[in-house]
DNA sequence: CAAAAAATGATTGACGTCTTGCACTTTTTT
DNA sequence: AAAAAAGTGCAAGACGTCAATCATTTTTTG
């Protein structure tokens, strides 16, 4: 490295150090001039603070909370479970992680759970958000003590976070079409789609997605009105159950929600040929249904990822400097073959800890 | 942050630091006793060295290096272009990178470069290997010299690496196959499959499992026997096309190497229906041709993943401690609505630097 | 022009670790 | 028992930054 130091930078400026310290950490009493000196002479300089070293000094901690849903929501605690695995790992570099649970998609519950984040003097925030004006002014609040916010899997209003982490859900609706699409090429059918809710934004995104694709491309195939299942299994079981009785020409299944137990029990009491099925999120059961050859794709969204870039912005942003290169962000295609073997499961374990 | 310091641990030990710092260290001239002292107090204590303060204070560098094959080959580009974009952020954590040219694929060469290393006092390096116990005493020399020695992409002999960071190719032959099963469930049908050499082990672990898994899972279809390509697209522009003109119940490509390409121009230039196609490695042309609806799908092992890993590896090898917990790898699949976007372009501007 | 205010410089002690040199004590060898 | 070797302790100066104090200079204000 051999970089520049702050004292080189001062030199060059024709400053003291003690000027130079003034301006880069923004502490204010200094002339303009001296300021413009201090920014040409890094930008000459190509200087770059260490951060290491200053952290050292000023014996920062990092301190980040993550506001996630509550619930036994297989796919948050998997999200919880990454959490606390990348913390263990985080802390020897002074950053300490708090994981707040929120009621589950209550607008009110994190409204209320962020206004008490205010007083707790955190320095990054990453929130599994809603889109909802209301949460506007507890964030504003938030935002102007100098906490970094960022949104995680669902997104805040855009104004209130500095950046978003997670999947396009038209996106992940666009490619669940295209493998069904690809599946039931051979002859005309019907597809029947199962929503948690139309009001949330994913369910929405993701179902859009995937009619336009199949609408698009497979003319022959038919998207059927969604059936309404509040992500609960039991009614998925259902509605599954039913229709796979009813028979008239359902060739393929695809859930935009969760509750995929109920399905997955459902294709597996069946006695017919079951249709072709596609299910979000990759966890215990929804993988055990790919090996046991219940369901055909999970498209996942890589909560292990999206957790570790949260973790690299947070800090990034926190510092003010550019965050590292990192892995894309895409909907992952899971088939049986494909499966992640050993660290899902520890991460599973780590979760009960 | 608040962890105990060495001065804690040598105090906790009942000995001083010079002492502590020798152990921990191992610096030698130190009794049997007092070592065990102090590793019972750091146990004790959970004392976990503070990396910055010590590299900091040894102004250490990490100096890594690369042996990447050379060659117009449009995948090892966008490696190149991913370890010159990390290197590039690395610089400030003061980690030097240099990407070594090794003529592709031969173990000569590759002998010839892993003797160059060993005078260039790396802390480091990466190595796209092969499997071949020539490679054996050069890397063994190296080892001695205290250089950290991973697989990348492809494995070196087992004995001469600490870790290998890839994809496991039979689970990528198995994808292939499974997503092409599910695309030809409705008929009988047969595969044409190519590959670049079957000495190569990624090739033959590539068609190995995808024979694996149509035999036991989509019988009606026949995996052809693969025509040698050398990949290069030449030959393979031509095999294709005559496949294409023939149309003898060929549903399926399958191209388990490189030289991609010339089987898209065939297929491109082709007034037939063309069969379901796969090919592994999103590169420019892949990608193009995936949206042209050219081919079906893309297998990819993630370069970028497996290049961020390679780094947080080496590091956490030469540093001696855990590595960090990171996101899975295994093989990807793309169809035309899950491409990742910007930053991929963003790797290839980066490559021309 | 003098007084107040603003800006600057110089200096110092942290932070936790590495490294080195030297003196001192204990143990081992002859 | 003397000599050699091995083990131990002490001290101090780095690394690059932060944070604070105090003295001094420059600029602004009345």
């Amino acid at each position: 490295m051999a970089g520049p130091t702050l004292s080189d930078v001062a030199d060059a400026a024709g400053v003291s150090y003690a000027t130079a310290d003034r301006v880069i950490n923004k502490r204010g009493n200094v002339a303009q001039k001296s300021i413009d000196k201090v920014h040409e002479a890094v930008a000459k300089l190509g200087y770059v603070r260490n951060v290491a070293a200053a952290n050292l000094s000023r014996r920062r901690v990092y301190r980040l909370a993550f506001l996630i849903p509550t619930g036994s929501n297989a796919f948050f605690s998997r999200v919880r479970g990454h959490i606390l695995q990348s913390a263990s790992h985080l802390s020897v570099d002074g950053i300490s992680v708090e994981i707040v649970d929120v009621s589950a998609f209550s607008v009110d519950a994190l409204q209320d759970s962020i206004g008490e984040l205010t007083g707790c003097d955190f320095d990054g925030v990453a929130i599994v958000g809603l889109q909802n004006r209301l949460l506007e002014e507890p964030l504003a609040e938030l935002r102007a003590r100098g906490v970094v916010i960022i949104g995680l899997i669902s997104d805040l209003p855009r104004e209130c976070r500095s950046a978003y982490i997670g999947i396009d859900n038209m996106v992940a609706g666009r490619t669940a079409a295209r493998v069904t699409g690809m599946a039931c090429a051979a002859r005309p059918g019907a597809i029947q789609t199962f929503v948690g809710s139309m009001e949330a934004r994913d369910h929405a995104e993701r179902l859009q997605g995937f009619s336009d694709v199949i609408a698009a491309d497979f003319p022959h195939l038919t998207v059927l009105d969604p059936i309404l299942t509040k992500d609960d299994p039991t009614v998925l079981n259902a509605a599954a159950t039913a229709t796979l009785a009813g028979g008239d020409g359902v060739t393929a299944f695809y859930n935009v929600g969760a509750g995929n137990s109920g399905l997955i029990d459902a294709i597996a009491n069946a006695s017919v040929a079951r249709p072709f099925c596609v299910v979000h999120e990759l966890v215990t059961h929804s993988k055990q249904a790919l090996i046991d050859n219940h369901i055909d794709l999970v498209i996942d969204q890589r909560p292990d990822v999206e957790v570790n870039r949260a973790f690299a912005i947070l800090r990034s942003l926190v510092d003010d400097r550019e965050p590292p290169p990192m892995p894309d962000l895409m909907p992952t295609i899971y088939v049986r073959d494909n499966l992640p073997a050993d660290s899902f499961n520890d991460v599973m374990e780590a979760q009960n800890t």
